[in-house]
DNA sequence: TATTGTTATACTCTATAACTATA
DNA sequence: TATAGTTATAGAGTATAACAATA
């Protein structure tokens, strides 16, 4: 019942590059999965809770479309909807009245900061990493954007 | 121009759990939208490519539902476009006559091999970890999956 | 002319509920 | 009765193309 290494604490094998990003894969899908139930409890899709979380200043339709990497014209629905329900305001830029900024209503901010508040749980599974620990994985999750990003 | 501490490399400061998350909503946006684009390539949306990745054995309706975390009434009409271009095959079981399996044709096969080839691209991110940090790395989503998984 | 936002359109994914055919 | 799969339906996100208002 014994390995050829007699030691102790099993000394872990380090995993392929293949198997980390089915890793990460996994642990993004389940991410997703966690927020948008978050947002659900809070009546809200996924994409409307993102919106919501990104209005902390107005932003134009525009800069909306560019931040949620989808085509303008998806905008104007989920704003609509938001809009119907108070959660978001629209108004017009005086310097640019083809500009419409979107700006997040008291109801809005509520409503996103329990989601946020809910999402807080989440966060625990991290809660006990050591510092060393923390840096390593910054460094990694900030390079894995920046590589997938340019990749776009 | 120096700190208090003289030493040269900058001791970086580890980030908070909350900053961590946010790290991590951010790499794994990143990721869902490259893969949806690499899809995309293949003339797939990511739900069909998700499901087509699957499908090293043949599953039932039932079973692909519960992977891909859905309704079972979706997973009709995600199989019916699939099949329709010839990637996919419904088969009977003669065993029980309810259940119908999935199964990848040729061409299904040669579409979701595209698609991980031009994934590996991505993997390139990961690829001059070090040992050690592959074992931190992968500790950590595997810790942050279960926790996620539990909450669901 | 170029840009901002909207509308119209068509497609996919999504959950719910009701249905069928099997077990 | 219970389960596997389907259908019908309604709602939300998606891209494309055409459009009005403004710059």
């Amino acid at each position: 019942m014994s390995h050829s290494s007699a030691a102790a604490p099993a000394t872990p094998v380090p995993p392929t590059t293949a198997e980390l990003m089915e890793l990460f894969a996994l642990a993004s899908t389940a991410y997703f999965h966690d927020f948008t139930a978050v947002a659900a409890n809070q009546g809200l899709t996924s994409m409307q809770a993102k919106l919501l979380s990104l209005l902390r200043q107005p932003l134009s339709m525009r800069e909306l479309a560019e931040r949620l990497a989808c085509d303008a014209s998806n905008i104007t629905g989920i704003v609509d909807r938001l809009e119907a329900r108070g959660l978001v305001r629209r108004e017009m830029r005086p310097d640019d009245r083809r500009v419409k900024n979107v700006v997040c209503t008291e109801a809005g901010t509520d409503a996103i900061l329990r989601v946020r508040d809910e999402m807080r749980a989440t966060h625990q599974a991290l809660a006990g990493l050591a510092d060393a620990d923390r840096i390593v994985l910054a460094d990694l999750l900030q390079r894995l954007r920046a590589s997938l990003d340019q990749r776009a």
